[in-house]
DNA sequence: AGGTCAATATTGTCTAACAAGTACACATGC
DNA sequence: GCATGTGTACTTGTTAGACAATATTGACCT
């Protein structure tokens, strides 16, 4: 009788939910997440609550301390440098080695198309065609595990997002010719300048998102 | 009340004392591990247990299907395949980072000479000090979220190992040579040799293992 | 004001039980 | 003999309630 797509058993369900809220913004960092409330909350067993909870905090999106609350976990600039330049190493041997063969994944064409015809969108609605053109990126290496791997990095890069929430990292225009630029170069099997692209894009945007996250640490202090 | 060292909780001494039994061999890969079983032979309640597998299974070591027992993960070449790629992804990013400044790990070293005195031991001695050396290229990256994932991607390279257990894949004096020429080419900040050193390495060991998966899956069938 | 201690709240684990789904074996029909 | 269907047994999924262990918090005392 239950729903064959999407859901197939209440702890996935909860998971589900609860990683909707977190990214949604509505249960921002820092939210204590008790077993008892959550059980309440979704009309389910503790059990199946607590096990819900422990998924989320074996994938980093929750934060928990031996007989403590799980809270969302709440990233500062040093978490913020690590899970970038953890990405870049990703990325950077992914673009080589497409570079290496020429190929282009259609689906980064696709989605740096999505990011340029929301020019003038809000910023916020960025991120999603931005995650899609670098998962793409490393889904068009083949690998079942790199791409797990990497899905589980998104999420964290996704609850990065939600600590700054309104601010503008970077300029919509921007982002968009560097990621053309870079499938450019892999276009013309240049694996030293197409990862040398990528270093400075992530780079760039890493330095941005360590300093926003230092000031709201600062002013939140 | 409770060790400090080691052990927090039941369910972690369970996942613990689990993997030993798996990585040692004496859980064969595709062994059943039902729920009721397992917390019957550890004198533990069936949420317990449940908890337990779950986790091992969320790091990939058993396999489940709903309503199945969890079985210990067999794999294929398909999936050794999948994860020297993976692993050769990150280890290449990994020299090629070394060696722009020209650091080579202490640990590295260490764990080669570890590989160089082992010279006439059994075969299956040389896994842990060769996992140990190429952790420890990973490692000196410093980046808590990468060795993670190593580390993590390391238990499955060990899953691998149990599957052809006897089989000597490399003679000890290649792998410490190539070691060791992967070492000086990072202390030269020979970044492209180092990578392509790298891949060489990895690519034979993984053209051996997947053969050996091969031949025995024919075998077993 | 600072430190100690007790009350509180939360998680960790267990027992017991029922529901739901899968796999296997058996019987049946062709 | 073989394919098909059915039923039973086994396993997991989920719930409920209870007790133990521990971290936090506040009150109390010095």
């Amino acid at each position: 009788m239950s729903a064959r797509l999407g859901v197939v058993s209440v702890v996935q369900a909860m998971i589900y939910d609860l990683r909707s809220r977190i990214f949604d913004g509505e249960i921002p960092p820092g939210t204590p997440l008790g077993e008892v409330d959550m059980a309440a909350h979704y009309g389910v067993a503790r059990p199946t609550a607590k096990a819900a909870l422990e998924n989320l905090v074996a994938s980093g999106l929750l934060t928990r301390n031996a007989h403590q609350s799980a809270r969302v976990t709440v990233l500062d600039s040093a978490d913020a440098r690590d899970i970038y330049q953890t990405r870049a190493i990703i990325e950077a041997e992914a673009v080589r080695l497409l570079a290496s063969t020429g190929h282009v994944p259609q689906a980064a064409h696709e989605a740096n198309a999505q990011i340029t015809a929301l020019a003038d969108a809000s910023p916020a609605q960025i991120i999603e065609p931005d995650l899609k053109f670098h998962a793409a990126l490393v889904n068009a290496l083949d690998s079942a595990r790199t791409s797990a791997i990497y899905a589980q990095l998104s999420d964290e890069i996704r609850l990065c997002m939600t600590h700054v929430q309104d601010a503008t990292l970077l300029s919509t225009e921007n982002i968009a010719a560097e990621h053309q630029r870079l499938l450019d170069q892999i276009n013309s099997r240049d694996a030293q300048g197409a990862a040398s692209t990528l270093a400075d894009h992530l780079g760039r945007a890493s330095k941005k998102l360590e300093a926003h996250l230092d000031l709201i640490q600062q002013n939140g202090k």
